[in-house]
DNA sequence: GTCTATAACCGGATAGAC
DNA sequence: GTCTATCCGGTTATAGAC
C-alpha cells in the first residue's frame, strides 16, 4: 500500500469536508462538524488542513485535475482550433458544474488579492501554469495560425478569457447555465475570427497596438 | 441643526471603520476596536451596523456620492464625449484610491453571488441605478451620435466595463495604479472609436448581434 | 420608541500535552 | 499524529436609560 496513514486521514477530511459543503454549503459547515465526520479531533482536522478555506484550495485541485482529464481526449483527436478551444470550455463547464450552488462562496475568497487562493497568487502558480500550457496547447496544436508575437501570448490570454466566463458562470443562475453557454459561443466565434484576421497586413498594427497594452498591463 | 444624534453617532462608527479599516486592514480590524474608537460600546454599534460587512456598503455609498459630486462640474461644462468619459473615470479612481489597501475585500465580498454587498443584488439596486445614471449623462449629454438601439444600451454597458476597471485596479498593485491609467486610457480610446464606428452601414449588422447577446445575457 | 450597555454564545484558530 | 483546553473576535440576547 502506497498511501500511508497520514494522506489517508487528509483525504478521509476532505471528503467528509467535500460532502457537507454540498449538503449544507460552504458557511454553515462548521469545522467542528467536518472533524467529527471524518471521525478525527478538531485540532487534528487543523494539523491537515491549515484553514477552513484551504479546504477550497485542495477542492481546486481537484476539480482541475479532473478538467485536464476531460480535456485530454479532445486535445489527442481534434485539430479544428474552434472545436478545440469550445471542447475545452465545455468540460470546463461541466467538471464545475456539480458545485454551482456553492461556487460563490468557494470563488469568493479567491477574489481577495490577500488570499493564496486568489488565482493571481504565487500559491496558485501550479496549477495556473498547468491551465495555462492547457490553452497553450489547444492553439499550438491546432491548425490555426497566428503572427508570433500574439501566438506566444495566447496561452495567457485565453485563460485569463476562460476566467472571466467562470466569473460569468458564478453569477449565472439560469437553467443549466444556458446563458454562460450562449456567452461561450459567442465568444468563441467572437476569438476565432480575431485571431484569423490578426494576420491580416491592415489588422496588424492593431495587434501589435493590443499586445503592447497587454504586456504593459502584466507588467 | 437637522441631525439627529443618532445620525451622528452612525457616522461617527462609520468614521472610526474607515480610519481603522485604512490603517490595519479589514480582517485585522475588530468590530471591539471600531466600536472603541468611535467611543461606544460594542453592542451599540451592531445597533447602528447589523454587521462588519454592513460597513462595507456604508463605505459604498459614501464613495458613489463623492464620485458624484467629483464628476458634477465635468457633466456640466464638457461637451466632449471622450473628454467627459475620461473624466468620469478618472474621477472614479481618485475617489477609491485611499482604500486601495483593503479593497480586495470589496471584491471578494462583491465576488459572492449570495451577499447583499454583491453589485448585481437588489440591495445594491439604488446605487446601482444611480451609477448607470451617471454613465447615461456621460454619453446622453455630450455631442456624441450612435444608433438608438445602442444608446439604449450604452448606460448597461459603461457601467458594466467600470466595474472591470475596478476589477482590475484591485489587483492593480503599481505605483499610483499607473496600470490601471494605462488601461482606462486605452480602453476609452478604444471605446470612442467603436460608438463612432457604430453609426457604418457596414458594421451595423455586426452591433445588432452584440446588442442581441447582451439582451440575453441579461435576460 | 430611540438609544446604549453588559454578558454570553458560537465557531475559526492555536497551544501544548501525550 | 492525535488529542483536549483555550483563545479570540463576530454576533446575539437582553436589560435598562433617555
Amino acid at each position: 500500500m502506497k498511501t500511508t496513514k497520514g494522506e489517508q486521514t487528509r483525504a478521509r477530511i476532505l471528503d467528509a469536508a467535500l460532502v457537507l459543503f454540498r449538503k449544507h454549503g460552504y458557511e454553515r459547515t462548521t469545522m467542528r462538524a467536518v472533524a467529527e465526520s471524518a471521525g478525527v479531533s478538531l485540532g487534528n482536522a487543523y494539523y491537515y488542513f491549515e484553514s477552513k478555506e484551504s479546504l477550497i484550495q485542495a477542492f481546486y485541485g481537484r476539480t482541475h485535475d479532473q478538467h485536464l482529464a476531460a480535456c485530454e481526449p479532445i486535445l489527442e483527436r481534434e485539430k479544428d482550433f474552434r472545436k478545440r478551444l469550445e471542447g475545452v470550455m465545455k468540460a470546463k463547464l461541466q467538471t464545475i458544474a456539480p458545485y454551482h450552488r456553492f461556487a460563490g462562496v468557494l470563488f469568493k475568497t479567491a477574489a481577495d488579492p490577500q488570499s493564496p487562493l486568489n488565482p493571481f497568487s504565487d500559491a496558485s502558480r501550479p496549477v495556473r501554469q498547468e491551465a495555462k500550457e492547457l490553452f497553450g496547447r489547444v492553439f499550438r496544436e491546432s491548425n490555426a495560425k497566428a503572427p508570433n508575437k500574439l501566438a506566444e501570448e495566447l496561452p495567457d490570454l485565453l485563460w485569463t478569457y476562460h476566467m472571466g466566463i467562470v466569473l460569468y458562470w458564478i453569477h449565472d443562475d439560469s437553467p443549466r447555465a444556458r446563458k454562460t453557454q450562449r456567452l461561450v459561443d459567442e465568444t468563441i466565434d467572437l476569438i476565432v475570427k480575431l485571431v484569423a484576421l490578426s494576420r491580416l497586413p491592415p489588422v496588424r498594427p492593431l495587434v501589435t497596438r493590443a499586445l503592447r497594452l497587454v504586456a504593459t498591463l502584466r507588467g
